[in-house]
This record gives structure tokens, sequence and C-alpha cells, in this order.
DNA sequence: ACCTGAACACCGTTCAAGT
DNA sequence: ACCTGAACACCGTTCAAGT
């Protein structure tokens, strides 16, 4: 019997525990702060043993729940083998990966391995991996349903941004992946979906570098919320402890901190409420405050 | 003559001209596309070559410029060995390397080689490379001036905002290192800062969960151009090509493809203007449509 | 011509072995 | 008690050697 690395000893006891039937499908698996406490070992090794079980597909993170056991057994790729590598099957196995375990478990080993090939073969597909990222946003884009136009800029404008920000939610790799939109690479949705927001604001008397600023604005707040919505997701599937929860536990020691002077404002945050700051709320707020304001110029524009 | 890896031979080719004084101090080096193109490597090899230069402190990457020889020989740290490993001096050395080489050059090595420790010393400072990185965020929030309370709200969340953009342009890498504003960790400056945004609406009727959203919704703004900005400060590292330039190439190519049909109004922002978009422009337009929907949000709200 | 295993130069972090 | 070298399990990408 040889010795082996203590996440993967950790990693063989969940394992057992599913095998056996302890942890049955939708279970969640001890957390990487359980595993800490109750195996004395650091966080990066708690990290590792639930990635490893994840890397199997015998757990995932599921937001706003943790890590659990996963449905079926090994879940895979689609992939059968007989099915061509191409740009496409690829840039959807990234994003597959990058949905259930966080863009950092996108390596290109493992998506060879998910696809059945080699690791040097994807690059007779794309160039880089930089590359392969910027198409996964497209993917991305290309969820947004933008519907047909209206006549009503702000509402187009309102359903576009909460579309967008329904694919963030959905993919919260979609902020970090970002390709620049200052120096645009041709991304045939991304473009769709900008061709669609200028449309919107077509009559209403702004210029078209106008527009473009409007429509980037949006795109750098939904941008910026989604930044925080994957620190969290992340947060939450290292931990599997959601931010509610966290400030349930922590709000008291960060009131302390607060309170203890020189906060005086912020510290009536603490006192007035549970502080329950949720994106989606906040989303709302800040695009419609967003919109008022565009709404304010547009009209100042025609007077 | 042992065989050296080609981005080592492209190193050293470029380290030759800079002892010969044919590159002097200031001077752009090859960018690493003329690399690519002058000796036939790949990317990956040219990006190498030039971050082993960097790495060595013989060049360095200005914003706007490209990859020029470095002023005086090897920077290095400050550190003269006899200082103590701090937290402080670990963060500030950290910083000084996002600074000059972006976020990915930050490595638990790279520091510990910079401020002459061994790489396992930094672990006596801080718990993981994770929470370096949030202390880094924390040290840009205390860069901003946020001087005396005015009176005027509106002055102040302007002057705050701008503020924050400044240390975004100087520190890159801040919309990428940001921690989570959902979940914060107790960071002193940003903190400050909050406070600071709060006390400035304390009198305009909102209540705090108001304030707190406006606060937020400010900070996701900055936090989308941000990313944009970084990417944008990476590519003119890596390529040494600015927007502008890349607009001035590129354009034809991008103006052909929109033109090509299904893209009629994003069509006509080719054709009315260069599109020279900067990210200064779009930050000042976005934060006054912002403010503008908070003025009538207040208005509304004390109505 | 097409494909890929081995290798290179890295990572963050653990852990046992030093002082 | 404090510190650190070696090792582990990774990366993306190059390149020579296969078919």
């Amino acid at each position: 019997m040889t010795e082996q690395p203590p996440y993967l000893a950790i990693a063989d006891g969940i394992r057992r525990r599913i095998a056996s039937g302890e942890l049955a499908p939708g279970d969640r698996v001890p957390s990487t702060r359980a595993i800490v406490r109750e195996s004395g070992v650091a966080m990066a090794t708690a990290s590792k043993a639930l990635a490893a079980l994840a890397r199997e597909g015998l757990v995932r993170g599921v937001p706003g729940v943790g890590t659990v056991v996963a449905e079926v057994a090994p879940v895979r790729a689609a992939h059968d083998g007989s099915v061509p590598l191409s740009r496409e099957a690829l840039v959807a196995a990234a994003v597959r990966i990058a949905d259930a375990e966080g863009l950092a478990g996108v390596s290109m080993r493992r998506i060879a391995s998910d696809l059945g090939a080699s690791t040097m073969a994807l690059y007779r597909h794309v160039s880089s991996k930089g590359e392969l990222v910027r198409l996964m946003t497209d993917v991305g884009f290309g969820e947004v349903a933008l519907g047909r136009p209206s006549g009503d800029w702000r509402a187009q404008l309102t359903h576009a941004a909460l579309q967008l920000w329904e694919v963030y939610r959905r993919h919260a790799w979609m902020a970090r992946a970002m390709a620049s939109f200052i120096r645009p690479d041709p991304m045939p949705q991304a473009m769709k979906y900008t061709e669609w927001m200028l449309r919107a604001l077509r009559d209403t008397g702004l210029s078209v570098h106008e527009m473009m600023h409007v429509h980037l604005t949006i795109i750098a707040f939904v941008q910026g919320l989604g930044v925080a919505m994957e620190l969290e997701s992340n947060a939450l599937q290292d931990t599997g402890v959601s931010s509610e929860q966290w400030m349930d536990r922590n709000g008291g020691r960060f009131a302390a901190i607060v309170s203890g002077g020189g906060y005086p404002v912020l510290a009536t945050v603490f006192e007035h409420e549970p502080f329950g700051l949720d994106l989606d709320s906040l989303f709302g707020f800040g695009l419609a405050r967003l919109l008022d304001g565009v709404d304010a110029h547009i009209r100042e524009t025609s007077a």
C-alpha cells in the first residue's frame, strides 16, 4: 500500500461514502471549510479534494447550495468519440466545464480529456486558450433572446440588459472571460447584440456616438456586477456558504468593527437591517437610475 | 554550447542589442507581434521572451507606448535584505509587479525573489495568494484622496468616483483583483471609501439601503470599465499596439464585416467617424447619466 | 500531411527535514 | 520555534518524432 497525498485520501473517503449510498445524488458533500475543520488540513487541500471529485463528475457545485453528489454517474462529455473535433464542440465543452467548476477549471488538458482527444489536437481549432475564452463569451451573447423591436427604446434596453444579466447569472464566468469591448474581435453574436441596442435607440435623436456610449455604459455596469457575481459564485462553490449565510455568521464581527468608531454612517447600515444585499435588486436599481439618466439626456438633446 | 529554448535565444538577442547600446533606455524593443513576424515563432514564444526580459528588469511595458528598455539597470525591489519581511512589504512588492507586468506576473516565487526571501516565508504573512490579492485592492482604495465633505452630494460622488477611476487607471489590475463587495472582507480603506460615499448622501432623504445601492451601482460601473481597461492595458503590453493604432489598422476589416449586411445601424458608426472610443470619455458620459438618474430619484423621494 | 508524446518553463501549496 | 528545499499536482505551449 503506497502513501498517497492527503487530498487524495480525503477524496477517497468521500468517494467511498458516495459508493456506499451514504451520500445519495443531490446530497451535499462536506464543504471545504467542513473538511478543514474535520481533517485539520489546509483550505487548498480541501479544495483539491473536491476539485478532484468534480473532475471525475462525481460531484458538482450548485449555486446557492454547495457541492452536491451528481445526479448520474460521471457526466463527462456528450462526446462519444465518433463526433469529430470542431471549434464549436471545443467551445461547448469549455462552457460546460466553466459552468460547473468555474473558469479556473477550464484547462486545455481538461477539455481534451472530456472530448477524448489529445491536448495538442485542440490547437488545430483555436490558436490559443485566449482565443478559446473569447469565443466562450460570444456563445453567451448568442443566448440573449432579443425579440422584436417595439418602438419603446426604454423597454427594449431594459429587456436586452436584463437578458444579458440572465446570461451572466447562468454563466458566472462571463464577466471575467469578456473580450475587450474597446478593441473588439469581430464576434458575431456580440455584434448582433450591439446592433439591436443601437436600433432601439435610433429614433431618440442621439448621435451614433452617444448611442454607442449608452450601450457601452450599460455593458460596463453589467460587467461590473458580473465580476461581483463570479466572486460570489466561486466562494459558494469553494465553501458552500452563500452570501446570506456568510452575512448571518460574520455580520456581527463586521458590525463590531464598523461600530468600533470611524464609520458612523456605515454603522447605521448594520443597525437598521440584516443587510441582505442581493445582486438582482442591485441590478434593477442601477439599471433604472441609468435609464432615468439616459431619458433625461434624450429629452435635453431633443429639446 | 548547449541548445536553448527559442524564447531564450530571442531574449538573448534583445539583451545583446541593449548591452551594445543599439537599444537605449526608453527605446521600444520589438513587440511580440514584430518578433512573431521576424523570427517566425508563435505569439507565446515571443511573449515569453519579453516576459523574461521584464523579469530581469531590463525592459518594461509602458501603457500607450509598448515595451521599452528600462531607464536604469534591473529595477528589482527597494529591498536591501536588511528590511524584515512584513505583510505590508509583501503587498507593496506585489503591487509593484502588477503595475509593471500585470496581475499574471504576480507569483509567490516572483515576489519572494524580489524581496530576497524564500517562497515559503511569504506564507507566514499571508495565508494564501487569494488573501494577498485582496489586500492589494485595499491599497488601491487607500490611494483615493477623498478630501473634505462639501455639502453637495453630486459633486462629492463625482469626485470620489473620478478618484477611484484614476486609481484603476494607475493600477489596471484593480478590477480583476477586486475583492467581493457582496461578501466583503473587512478592508479598512475600502470601508473608509464607503463611509465617505454614504456620508455624502446622508442629507438626500434616501434610506441607508438606497444610499448603499447608489454607492454599489457606481462601484459596479467603475469595475466594469476597469475590466475593459485591464484587457486594453494587457494587450498594449503584449503587443505594443494601442487601441487607436489597432482601430486604424483593423477598422477597415471591421467596417467591411459590418457593412457586409445584417448590421445597418452599426455600420453607420464606422461611416461617421474613425470610432475613436476612449474609456475616459465613456466614464464621464456614464457617470453623468447615472448621477442624473440618482438626482431624479432623490427628487421623487423627497417630493 | 496530420497528429501527438514528451518536454519546458512555469504555477500555488504541502510537508518533512533542517536550524 | 522558526524557516525552507523538495516535492506534488498542476498549467499553456513548443517541438520533434511519430503515422
